[in-house]
DNA sequence: TCAAAAAGTGCAACGAGTCAACTTTTTCAA
DNA sequence: TTGAAAAAGTTGACTCGTTGCACTTTTTGA
C-alpha cells in the first residue's frame, strides 16, 4: 500500500508481493472454479512462479485461502481477561463468539469466502484445526482468571467446549440459537457446585 | 469365524478374505515400520493384489485401520435410553465413556493399535471425524428421551459436547479426571434452569 | 450353453508435495 | 567497485495417494 514501509528491506517487498498475489490469484481462482477445480499449478501459472516457489511460501493447499489468521487468539484472551464485572467466563465468550464470528458480513466478498469454506471439506477441516489451536491459551486464561491452577481439566473442558460450540452452530438450522443453547449448557454447569467464580463483585448471583 | 457362513455366496467369500488379508497386512505393517513409511503399494504387494484393487475394498489409506468402526453408535443410543432410573443424560453418558472407551486395554495388541492411531495426525483426524459422525443420532437419541422436538439445539449441544469431551481427554495428563471435568461442567448445565429432566423416578435430585 | 452383467485387475495418468541441483538476485564487506 | 555468501527462485525428476480406462475373469440367468 504505502511505499515507504519503513524497515522493510527491498527483498522482503518482493517476497511479501509474491505471496500476496499467490494469495490473491488463489482466492480468485477458488471462488471462481471451486477448491478441488483448481491446482496448485493453476495457481502458480496465475501468480507466474514455479510451483516449488508456491511451496516455499505456504506449507500446502489450504494455508493458501487462511492466509490472514490474524489475531482471533489474543481477541479470545481479551474477552475473557476484560469482561465486565459479574459476567462469568461462559457469558463473555458468548458474547464475543456471537459478535465476532457470527456477525452477518456486511461484506459481502467476505460472505462468499465464508461459503467456499464451509462448502469444501478439506478447508472446512482445516479452518477447524486452526481455531482449535487457541485451546491452549484459551484455557490457560480461564484457568489464570479464575485462580485455578493451569492444566486444570474443568478449565480446559470449558476452553474447548467454547470453541466448539461455534463449530457445532455452523451447519446447524438456526446458528445463533445453537450458539446460545449451547453456551445455557456451558454457563449452568460452570457455577454448579464447587465453583464460584462470577468475577469478583459482592453479589455471587447474576 | 465359522465356515459355514450361510447364503454367502462363493465370490463374497474371496471378496472378504481379501478385505480382510488387506487389513491385516496394513496393520501389521503399520505396527512394523509406522503408518507414514508404510505406502499403499507396500500394503497391496503384501496381500497379493494391485492397489487399484486396494481401493476398491477400502476408500482411502486411513480406512484400512478402521475396519470395525463396529457398533459403536448403538452403544450410545443404547447408553442414553437404556439407563437406570435417576441417572440423567449426561450421567449416563459419562459412564459410558468411561467405561467404554477409556478402558485400559487389557488386551496388548489393542495398546498398541491405540497407541499407532493416537500418534499419527492422519489417523487421529479421522478417528475423530467417525467418532463425530454419531452426533446427529445420538442428539436425536437425547431429544428423544428427553421428549424434546428433534434438533433441539439444546440436545444437539449436549450430543456434540458428549462426544467431544472424549477427544478432549485424550492427549491431557489425566484422561479419566478431564472426563470428569468435561461432564461435570456438562450435568451441571443440563439440569440448571428450565430443565427437568433426571428420568422420570419419584425422586427429581439425585 | 451362451451372452450380458458384475467384479477384479493392471496400466497409465493426475494432483499434491518433496528433493536436489542450478541460476539468479540481494546484501555486505573488503 | 568487486566479489563472495546468503537468500529466493527455477527446474525437473521423483514419491505417494488416488482415479479413470481398458481388459480379463467370474457369476448369473435365460
Amino acid at each position: 500500500m504505502s511505499e515507504t514501509t519503513q524497515p522493510l528491506g527491498r527483498r522482503e517487498r518482493k517476497k511479501a508481493a509474491t505471496r500476496q498475489a499467490l494469495a490473491d490469484a488463489a482466492l480468485r481462482l477458488f471462488l471462481e472454479r471451486g477448491y478441488d477445480q483448481v491446482s496448485i499449478k493453476d495457481i502458480a501459472e496465475a501468480a507466474d512462479v514455479s510451483t516449488t516457489t508456491l511451496f516455499k511460501h505456504f506449507p500446502g493447499k489450504e494455508a493458501l485461502v487462511f492466509d490472514a489468521d490474524s489475531d482471533h487468539e489474543a481477541a479470545l484472551v481479551a474477552a475473557v481477561r476484560d469482561r465486565p464485572d459479574g459476567r462469568s467466563v461462559p457469558a463473555a465468550l458468548r458474547d464475543h463468539i456471537l459478535r465476532c464470528h457470527l456477525g452477518t458480513a456486511t461484506d459481502p466478498a467476505f460472505a462468499r469466502f465464508r461459503q467456499l469454506v464451509m462448502s469444501t471439506p478439506a478447508l472446512r477441516d482445516y479452518g477447524h484445526r486452526m481455531w482449535m489451536r487457541h485451546e491452549t491459551a484459551l484455557a490457560q486464561a480461564i484457568a489464570t482468571d479464575s485462580g485455578a491452577p493451569e492444566n486444570d481439566p474443568a478449565c480446559a473442558a470449558l476452553a474447548h467446549f467454547a470453541l466448539e460450540a461455534l463449530v457445532l452452530a455452523r451447519g446447524q438450522d438456526d446458528p445463533r440459537a445453537a450458539v446460545d443453547a449451547a453456551f445455557d449448557l456451558l454457563e449452568g454447569g460452570w457455577q454448579s457446585p464447587a465453583r464460584r467464580t462470577a468475577r469478583t463483585s459482592g453479589q455471587d448471583a447474576e
